[in-house]
DNA sequence: TACTCACAATGAACTAGGTCCTGATATTGT
DNA sequence: ACAATATCAGGACCTAGTTCATTGTGAGTA
């Protein structure tokens, strides 16, 4: 054991960048370039990942928020053209959201913004410091569900066997 | 690699991690095992590295928020004996905030929630992988000295001439 | 067929966190 | 003594999310 306290510490670390990330997609970012909230473009990010058009429940599962919620932010993008409410031809219950071509206007804008974003973040780790995090990172968020494995990447080797990446 | 887009997708992972961070913070954490919201904690937390109690508007400089927003959260934790306002003898417009032994209690157990929290999180890395985490997460916090108004540092790893931040 | 139950989206009301603008005091500089 | 300024707080507002209740629809079953 190194310091008694090294996850705690870790945590910490974690934390102070969690918080700097929103605090940077918040300012820096969609709200005030394009008039879009944080959440409405997770929602629009997330909208551009679907084959098909999802139902309200489907985005509510993905963005892991309650249905209710989705409600709200697709009322607000609706509003300001970004989606389209259709309804579903074989089940009048449902209805699927569908992104306009103003919203995947702005969804080509966030992504540029983002990447821009991440430059800013990421501007004092070197391209393989950034592989390695981006390894590590991807462990962190799939390995909800335990792959065991742990490839166990040795600090200098860029690696990144990621899984498929599945933005754009 | 360099992938066209290999900072986007980096992005995107931080993004994740930063929603999981904060889904669990708030559920798995303070809020319901110790009736204190993640701000208070944090503001507790913060409390608890200064030296001598501080004004609200070191608090709000520390937290990188509004004063208003401290006052909001100094309210809260007063009014459940976590902390107490105390004016300044010398100066009769400030008024300093310390820490009761009751916020204190709550300091302490919120230390080791945390710490499972993050266990939670970090538990499909191996020891190893958390060391080079720790440092890459160090390399990126302290990172922090541009104050993220027209900062735009061009992309290349040479800038980062800050030494091994601990590992790597 | 009619009843009941489950599901999809939403309305209403609430909480947490945070912002801005305004104002009341107290302190300080001239 | 008086004006300028700093410190804190009240009020109104926004974003993001929750729970609970309601409405319309679909489907299984007595």
């Amino acid at each position: 054991m190194d310091s008694p306290d090294a996850d705690g510490l870790l945590a910490e670390q974690l934390l102070r960048l969690t918080r700097r990330v929103h605090r940077i997609q918040k300012h820096h970012l969609e709200t005030r370039r394009l008039g879009i909230t944080p959440a409405q473009s997770r929602l629009l990010r997330t909208l551009a990942h679907y084959g098909s058009p999802p139902r309200m429940a489907d985005l509510a599962e993905r963005l892991e928020v309650v249905p209710r919620a989705v409600t709200t932010l697709v009322d607000a993008l609706e509003a300001s053209g970004k989606v389209r409410r259709v309804p579903d031809p074989t089940n009048r219950r449902v209805i699927r959201i569908e992104l306009t071509e103003d919203g995947g206007r702005a969804l080509r804008e966030l992504h540029s913004a983002r990447r821009a974003a991440a430059e800013d973040i990421l501007a004092p780790l070197t391209d393989e410091q950034r592989a390695v995090l981006g390894g590590l990172l991807d462990t962190l968020v799939d390995g909800t569900s335990v792959p065991a494995d742990s490839a166990s990447v040795p600090a200098g080797g860029a690696d990144a066997a990621r899984g498929p990446g599945r933005d754009c």
